[in-house]
Formats: C-alpha cells, structure tokens, sequence
DNA sequence: CGTATTGTTGATTGCAATCAATGAGAGTGG
DNA sequence: CCACTCTCATTGATTGCAATCAACAATACG
C-alpha cells in the first residue's frame, strides 16, 4: 500500500492505476517531467475539511491513505454523505468551477492533489489517462446508481447489509474489520438515523450476522451468505 | 428541434453540443468520414425497451425527442428509476463491457446510437470532444449526486417539489407543461408509493402551490416561490 | 477525575406504506 | 355506438417502520 504501488486497485469504485498519480510524467512521450503538473502530497486532520461546498474548483484529489466523506447539507442542517473515498479512489472532478459538496476527512488522510485545469492538458497529451480518469468517472457514476436504488428502495436491514459488504470489501480481504467512521456518519449515508443504524446493527448481532466488539467500531461478519441474501 | 442544431443545450443535465452528434467527422482534421462513427438513428415506441441490465454495452445514446427512464430492479422487483433523461441528454455510457441498468421510452421516442467500441478512438482523435463527453458525464453525476439527497433525505412534499422545478425547468421555460410520465414512474423515481405522490399533489393543489388538470399529466406551477421553499 | 462525545436502549409518535375501493378515461370488439 | 375491459389516478382506512424524544452507559479526552 503506498505511491509506489503500480497496480490497479479493484476493490474500490473508482479504479485509477497508480502509475498515472505517481508517474503520470512518465505516461508522456517525448516530454521533459519539469512541464508535468505533479500531484501534490497533502494531509488533513481527523475532521479537518479538504473543501466546502462552493469553494473554486482549483484541485481534484486522489486518495493515498485514509477516508474521505463527500457530502451535501439542506438549509436546514440535514446532511447526505454521497460516498466515503479510500485509498486509490479519486474525487472533486467537477464539470463547473466550483466545488458542488464538501469534502471532509474521517479520520487522518492523506492526498494527492492535482491542479484541476490541468486535466485538460493531462488528457490531451495522454489519451490513455484520460481513458482512465473517464472510467474512474463512470466507476463512480455506477456506484451512486446503486447508492440510489439503497436510499429509494430498501429496508434499515438492507441498508446496512449492503454497506457492511461493501465496506467489507474495500477496507479489508477478511470478514473482519474496523469501520472508519462514526454511527452518524453511517446514517447519513444510508438515510437513516443513529438510533436506528445502532438498534439494527444490534440486531443483526442478535440474529447471528455479525459480530460487534464492545468498542463499536470493529466488526465481523459471521454469516456473510446471510447478508448477501439481504442485499438484494 | 434536430439533428442540425448546432447550439449547446443548456436546460439539461447533461450537456453535448449536437454538432458532436451529427458533424462528429467534421471535427476531426485530415480524416475521411467514412472512418468515422456515425450517429444511428433509432426509434423506440412507449413503452419498449432500449437494453436491459446486463446487455452487452455495445452502444451509447443520445436522446432526440421522447423521455428516456434509465431504473434499476431488486429482485422481488421494487424498481429505482435513477433519471429521466430528454433531449440532448446522453445515457448508456459505461465503464465496463456490459449495461448496468435498463433504459425504457416513456412515450415515443428518437435517438441516436452510437457503438461503445468507438469512444475510446473518437476521443483519441477529437480531444475536444472528449472533453464535452467528460463534463456531460460529471455533469450527470452531479445530477446523481442531488438525486441522492433528495432520497435520503427529503420529505413526500419536498421530494415533489424539488422534482416539479426539475421538470417544468427542463421541459418547458414557462410554469405550464405536461408531464411525460405517469404517476409510478414519479414514485419509483422518488422513492415513494403511487399514492403517496397522488395525495401529495392533491395536497399542494389545496395549498394552492399548483394546479392539477382534471387528466393528471398537466401541471401548472401557481405558486413557485412557495415550491422553491420547499425545495432546499 | 470530571466533562464531552459517542453509542445503546426504551417509549412513543408520525409519516408514508399498505390494503382496499372507487372513479375516470382509453382502447377494443360486438 | 355502447358495453366491456384495462390501465391509471384518486381517496379512505389502517398498519408499520423508522423517526423522535428521552435516559443512560461507555469511552475518549483534557
């Protein structure tokens, strides 16, 4: 796990290689480095936002370590996290000059940051990135389809069967792992309330899905056929 | 309304410039056209289907005229309708080899098909072009990203609000349009029942927010500051 | 050790879903 | 042309899932 990693990232929704963050100069033909817009290596504290909805576009971000919540607020303070970004995903491509959601790190992360008109330039003079920065685009596109069909159509169970299995998938090989983010968090996601996550977690627990450590953030998916059979 | 209109279109989500379309070949230096993919026109009666979940993504589409539902199904058949997408919208774009979602006419429709295979060369050769495909998708996701909000978090009366200023913006500039869609396309799109969105609209004639033609499909917006409250 | 934050559990409410019936057109065929 | 059917929309009665209100427990933190 790190920048030099040069393989592509499967796990994750938006599939981007590696090579194309840390070595995108070498992806161009005949091209001094020094003319390459470069990612550019920042860290944000727990809680820390990376940019608000409304601030001027100037950067797009690539996950190195840690996670990433985008999300939008109504008026009158009810929130929507749109996705948590791990590690390889990318985020803030937008099509205006302004941001349109917020984006706020989870816990410590780490990004790179790549100046956002410089995209143009990257794609032109390297189609194959620009294939890469589309699909990682459509990756994206498709997971907020699905996110669609959970908000509008599925049950508190279902809602969180879903999110366990994906997020066991992204953070871990294993059916055991440490969720990054805070029950409030999770609600947001899923359009649900605290109290309703916590009482069907523990439910879920009760019926021999899952495991919850005292702590509340570890988990462990005992039955993971049976949470399957909730996600669809 | 055609395939010689050269100007963007700005009341949709999604923005391509038609010339793309229908003059892709002409933006192409020292080229033939007969290399050249070219738009294929295709028309699709209410109701049938364009290609389902799990097709081959052999092609992509640009709708002419007609309202395109773009939905998703869980397997006891409760059904997400993601976006309705209408003239000059693009849809069936995919990251990988096969079609994520079904796409229907919601009444008679027209539009141009263009093989998936070719995005990839069209791109290499008209960057520019490849630049307004990229921003139509991050425009989509933009779309996707609101629509998110809206089913998470939303009430019944707020969810139709927000989708009434939708509609009357996209389909008409004035407060006076008809709806190209009947009522359970509404509430799998909003992520409610038929007739929840029924009483709703009955409740907003009564607060006299609109005006609701005996037929049901013709809408006025009568009170559309008081819909934009509702809205955010 | 005291305070703030986060998570769990309980009681109750309320919004939208479900179940059910009726009405209004549109299309069909006798 | 008119019954007949089918689809679509509206309205009413009731239920149920998740939200809200509330208290408390557990953990992190200064």
């Amino acid at each position: 796990m790190g920048p030099t990693m040069q393989t592509f990232s499967t796990t994750n929704g938006i599939r981007v290689p590696a090579a194309v963050a840390m070595r995108g100069a070498d992806n161009l033909p005949r091209r001094s480095p020094a003319n390459m817009p470069t990612g550019q290596r920042r860290h944000i504290a727990k809680g820390e936002e990376i940019f608000t909805e409304g601030d001027a576009a100037d950067y797009f971000y690539k996950v190195i370590s840690g996670t990433v919540r985008i999300c939008k607020l109504l008026s009158d303070g009810r929130r929507q996290i749109e996705a948590f970004h791990l590690h390889d995903d990318l985020f803030g491509l937008e099509s205006g000059r302004t941001h349109r959601f917020t984006a706020e790190a989870v816990d410590d992360v780490e990004v790179l940051a790549f100046r956002h008109g410089d995209l143009s330039t990257l794609v032109h003079e390297s189609p194959a990135l620009g294939d890469q920065i589309m699909t990682a685009t459509l990756a994206s596109l498709d997971r907020a389809h699905d996110h669609m069909v959970l908000l509008g159509r599925k049950t508190a169970q279902e809602k969180l069967a879903s999110f366990l299995l994906d997020m066991a998938g992204r953070l871990a090989q294993t059916d055991h792992f440490d969720l990054p983010m805070q029950r409030a968090d999770i609600a947001d996601h899923l359009g649900l309330t605290i109290e309703t996550v916590s009482r069907t977690l523990t439910q879920m627990t009760r019926d021999g899905l899952i495991k919850l450590a005292a702590v509340g953030r570890t988990i462990v998916l005992s039955d993971k056929a049976g949470l399957q059979k909730l996600n669809a």
